[in-house]
DNA sequence: AATGAATGAGTATTCATTCAT
DNA sequence: GATGAATGAATACTCATTCAT
């Protein structure tokens, strides 16, 4: 083996870096309880991150481009925007079944005002809206009165939303329910088509 | 005035403590600059809560009853569902424009995962919940495969949901246009009326 | 008692400092020995210091400041500039003898040129330097061909030289020899006086 | 060529630390910044130093030992001591024009009493000393009452003096004045020689 | 009751040193 | 021989909490 950098340790910062976060919170989590969690030495985490917050905006782009990917493949894939959203929605919730802390994560870091988010993201973001619009401008059954967040918010927020509920509780019959994907995908379709 | 508990003061530090967690978060929020905001010494303050946690917590508590407030009188206002989440929807609104850092609060500590939510709150938000869902199963008008989580979603997810991208930028053409209050009404009434 | 800064704290801080740094030098000084050499807390440290770095300059200030002092009283009582000289050379030499740490520090600091001096010390020195200069112009034994620096190294900086020898140990065969004042003080009158 | 230590790369490592250490004092130094500098690998200043406390020992020693070298060949020259004492200072300031961070480093040692000097440094310098020593006890125009630090004192120590107060600017008149060799030669010549 | 001085555990970050390649 | 990736102890500094006044 030549000396290379080892990914899958990088990797497993990252998730170590997620489990603690999405557990106590981005204050709590400490850089030695990442790299102790993660089984790195606090200096070699150093060697890759620049510090605490580059790591942690570099795993918010990674992730929420995961979901940017899944969006970019969809378009490619010459889906119409309903068959878009609605398979971006089924990806959020497949993620947060098999990996409820990187869901978590991101749903903590988009809405913790405290984190700036990083124009390249933003850029990727404004860029795929856009895609999305022209398609929205030329389908028949879809409101042409939506604007990009619209499209943001039954795709990735409401999903989040719904997420967001099932972990934090304030309505607790929604505990132990699983979620229904067909169910919120209905009502991202209320939110976008003609009725 | 009798010996009685200088509400003044207490209603300073809450002040002062979203005004520095909405711009600096939670954990660049320390006490001794609560305290030095509020103008209120930081033994005062340890006299009223046990800790940091007590005093983030009893806000959080303290400001989503402000809309479980409004949600109640709504309700005995004698108001349709649609009304009452029409009216919801316009007051988180509307706190927003006067007092961003209030709203700014709320979103980010109930998607702050790391911070548990007491039960008091989600018990009072249940029983509303409760007295939505029998004026839901009363009217014509709305869905009748609507569970609770939808109604919070329609009248409290989405308006922050709208906020929250207006706050983080994530995409940025949202900028500095106003969230137009009309059209998140639109579309929550598309989440829970009939097409 | 009132609550009131407790100078003898501050004092000890200042001791803790000037022995640890003159024995082990600035760097492997760190702020946690000198805080448990003092009986003192670190936060309390913190509370009267903004860092390190204030601290040393503070002491560098204050230390070369009771040198300026002596200067300074020895010009009021009417002294000649060959008076002077001696008193300060003496000055020195006696501080030496009663806290050699004290000296250590001073010259440490004085000769590392990674420490930035202070405007307002400089800015004193200045001042004393033209008003020994007025007097040199004044003066038939001494030569009128003496610069503010010729002044400062014959008050201070040859003692400290002596001094500095004496630690450092460069010259094995000054070991043990106490510095013979008179000595000091005639190389003095050598460099400053007309032969 | 044979298999040998590159010298060239061992030059570059002190050319490197001296530069480093000069404008940013011992301990803003790494090791890893020395290596970068002198385009070298860590691991190979590793392999001649032992550590970095051995490097900088090194250092002092060797560029101590240039001025050795030039009181060695003066004397083998068959100078007087006041033509050494000369040749000295001058030596040291022409050093210095051509090479700040070398005399700066030389001044922060032998200033920093945390160092320690080497016995092999020691030994030599006494060794010249008494050299010069047996020279003055033969000499008309020098003054009988010296000792060995006063040689001292007058070669080197003086003329480090008068750089060092150039870079500290404690007294901030003499900032941009070149040192003038003849002045301290003069003030040289006062200490040791008969009126 | 009210204050704010004092504490010290906890944090992010650096860097001398080692050692597998 | 050379390298530089990896380590983890050490450092400056912060801040929630306590308690004497």
């Amino acid at each position: 083996m030549s000396k290379r950098i080892d990914t899958s340790k990088i990797e497993r910062i990252r998730n170590a870096a997620i489990e603690i976060i999405s557990e106590q919170g981005i204050h709590n989590c400490s850089v030695a309880a990442i790299a102790k969690k993660a089984g790195v030495s606090v200096g070699y985490l150093y060697r890759h991150y620049s510090g605490k917050n580059e790591l942690i905006n570099d795993m918010l782009e990674q992730y929420f481009n995961t979901i940017n990917e899944k969006i970019s493949s969809l378009i490619t894939e010459k889906h119409g925007v309903e068959t878009i959203v609605e398979g971006v929605i089924r990806h959020i919730l497949h993620i947060a079944q098999g990996n409820e802390a990187k869901i978590k994560f991101l749903i903590m870091l988009l809405n913790d005002f405290s984190v700036t988010i990083r124009p390249s993201l933003t850029t990727r973001v404004d860029a795929l809206a856009e895609e999305l619009m022209v398609m929205v401008r030329n389908s028949h059954h879809v409101r042409q009165d939506l604007f990009p967040e619209d499209l943001y918010h039954a795709m990735i927020g409401l999903p989040m939303q719904y997420l967001a509920l099932h972990y934090n509780q304030i309505i607790s019959c929604v505990e132990y329910k699983e979620i229904d994907a067909d169910h919120v995908v209905a009502q991202a379709m209320n939110m976008i088509t003609i009725k």
